[in-house]
DNA sequence: TACTTTAGCTAACGACTGTTAGGAACTGCA
DNA sequence: TGCAGTTCCTAACAGTCGTTAGCTAAAGTA
């Protein structure tokens, strides 16, 4: 008996998913619980969704698009390195700002994917990080970035990105923008004195 | 009918899950699971263990020990901030290396705490930070480190240092002094050309 | 108006959850 | 030798897990 119609139940179910996985945990979440969010029974969530994990699934590559979507039109243009690690950065840092719980998810639960959903996960973010190291190896390679371990630079990177989405919230002061550029800054300058 | 004693059945519980909770996470792992790997049965733990939240928490907060005892004497001493800054990362850094399941454990899996636990371990994680955070500081004032925004580089000083302990295995070739000194180089100096 | 589709429901499945009760077999100490 | 303590066991508790079967009622379509 549905008393008003939803427009996108599935849709609608994601987003509480997501919601509910950051806080939470992908595992630590029942449907249970999230049926009750959703003011509905859990047996009715199967109406929408195959599974569980295809919630999981789904956020996780949804995220993967959007990562892409933001770094592809940078890695197209004619910016030297410097510029389009730059760009890199406040993409990456943009998408996550823009996908506040979603981003948190693929960055903390994609593990409990499993069997080929979770090999194509992993193959997907390893073309992503090699999209970023291309940009640093190019920039070594003209002299614009002195030259480092990729082993210990990249990861440092990411995780530099990557924190942004435990600590920032939406509501509070701070711009996706500005937080970027700061991260950059650190990055191609360090630290010490005299920028 | 204990065949041969075990000298501490207690610590090695506490090894079992930790690696056990790296791997699965603490959610997804059983009491069933932990014993299978102990070769006892999931009620036997009780006789050395209150709860599966007590392994937890012991993990976490002797864990928070060792990062206190790694960090203490850097800022005792009578270094510069550029010198406690290198000190301290090569310090937190070792620590995860020593302690590469228990780490993960520390970094990932302390929000399952509850109560006064979880509140005990914000407090003293926040203790830990606002050391660090007074090293940059201090640098700041003297003119060893430029003026930086602080909400945003300590969260990236940390999550450059936390990463470690996803890409590094003990087994693998890499020292952790000589990724702790990248990582205090590429945070000083920056990837710029001309270190 | 008749039929299909959609979206929810209740009830239940078998498996698994952390944990406890109570007992048995062993060790170490008096 | 006998008692206490330790360490394990089996059995079970009450609850939760993801999921399915089968049904009902509303909405959309012809």
């Amino acid at each position: 008996m549905p008393e008003i119609l939803i427009p996108d139940r599935k849709a609608q179910i994601k987003q509480v998913a997501q919601n509910l996985f950051r806080e939470k945990g992908y595992a630590a979440t029942g449907m249970r619980d999230l049926a009750r969010a959703l003011g509905i029974e859990a047996a009715s969530i199967y109406s929408h969704v195959d599974s569980k994990e295809a919630i999981l699934r789904e956020i996780c590559f949804r995220m993967a698009d959007e990562f892409f979507a933001a770094l592809s039109p940078v890695l197209a243009s004619n910016d030297g390195p410097k510029e389009q690690l730059r760009k890199a950065i406040q993409g990456h840092v943009g998408v996550i700002w823009r996908n506040y719980d979603a981003a948190a998810v693929f960055l903390h639960e994609w593990r409990f994917l499993e069997g080929e959903n979770l090999a194509a996960f992993k193959a997907m973010r390893r073309d992503y990080e090699q999209q970023f190291r291309s940009i640093i190896e190019a920039g070594m390679a003209v002299g614009a970035f002195r030259p480092v371990d990729l082993k210990v630079v990249l990861p440092t990177l990411f995780s530099s990105m990557n924190w942004t989405f435990e600590y920032l919230r939406p509501d509070a002061g701070q711009e996706p923008e500005a937080v970027g550029q700061e991260i950059f800054e650190l990055f191609f300058w360090g630290i010490k004195v005299g920028l």
